[in-house]
DNA sequence: CATAAAGTAGACCACTCTGTCTACTTGCAG
DNA sequence: CTGCAAGTAGACAGAGTGGTCTACTTTATG
């Protein structure tokens, strides 16, 4: 048995749809430049919806394991350094596991899968809420009543989209250093 | 001659590019809804993509016209408070020359055009700039020196863009007023 | 050794896509 | 009245779409 053609699949479409768009990309493109039968992929997808799912849950994997790890680093410094800085580098394409940076491959997807009960958009706002999580178990060094803690994680949150946008249509890295100001200042406000 | 036959096509597919985004879209499916011959819309536009830039010239009026407005009203009360719950009506859809709530076009238009020299992306990033002009003008009030106010700027935009692919993503219109809550923050920081 | 799962190539289906073109109609301006 | 610009309907082209299918090969395992 070949290895991983299933995983192959996922690794171009991934690619793919993040550098071009979903609907920009077609199956076919996707097969040639995977190497793949046609018959292959709709042996493991129903569709290419689906191979699209599963595009969103390797990115969350990948982006979620990246941003852990660039929290755990230096143990001594500041989360929040930590964090816009890793975005930072993100946005240079300096982080080797997410490739070159096209914006957030989520909300690219949303942007074209926004319909009402789209299965897309759900997996975005999962990604986004444990992204939320991670962020907000590296706070803890804080030491701030819950409340206090709650309002900068939510601080930080906005201020990380805002960068992550912004980047893309200015194609500006420097605004993740713009951001941590910012967020520098909201730590100055909650103290 | 027909009444602006031109002008009807720019803004079917405004709405149909926005609802559904740009690749999802066919000009079959604009021109049915427009009732208006597929050798006008050539006549008009070389191609799709000059029809988009018109689209995306004819939102720009609209969003800056809109904010306009919504930042004129009420002389004394304080522009922050002005922009987000601004931008909460939006949300709810309740921004009647904006229509229904589908996140910022020009990201989702960003999301699907963002080649090295896209002129979407240009275009995209124009309006950017002078959203961040006309909220700078009404920043005036608060009687900062000028790098202060320049600070607080560049935070009430991040904190804007971050507000808008939040309520996108989550479907949830109350972000407006937790951004609200963190551009108090900020001011209070630079007071 | 046989079976079943996973793979191959690629023809094929019914559509849709953007864009072109012919042939005809309408309304205004010189 | 004439001529031109802008409009109409819709056939057509050529490529591409997602998806199905047949027929064959490989590979691991009971």
């Amino acid at each position: 048995m070949e290895p991983d053609k299933k995983q192959q699949l996922v690794e171009t479409a991934l690619t793919l749809f993040y550098r071009y768009g979903v609907h920009a990309v077609g199956i076919n493109q996707i097969l040639e430049q995977s190497a793949v039968a046609k018959k292959t992929l709709y042996h493991h997808f129903v569709s290419k919806d689906e191979l699209l799912l599963a595009t969103l849950e390797l990115r969350h994997q990948r982006f979620y394991h990246w941003l852990q790890q660039e929290l755990n680093r230096n143990e001594g410094t500041d989360p929040v350094d930590k964090l816009f800085d890793a975005l930072g580098a993100w946005f240079e394409g300096k982080a080797e596991p997410l490739g070159p940076f096209f914006g957030c491959y989520f909300q690219n997807c949303a942007a074209e899968y926004h319909g009402p009960d789209s299965a897309v958009l759900r997996l975005c706002a999962q990604h986004k809420l444990k992204v939320k999580q991670l962020v907000n178990t590296h706070l803890q060094s804080y030491q701030r009543p819950e409340q206090t803690q709650s309002l900068l994680l939510d601080g930080l949150m906005l201020l990380k989209e805002g960068a992550i946008n912004m980047a893309l249509l200015h194609t500006d890295a420097t605004v993740a250093q713009h951001a941590k100001q910012q967020a520098r200042l909201l730590l100055q406000a909650l103290s």
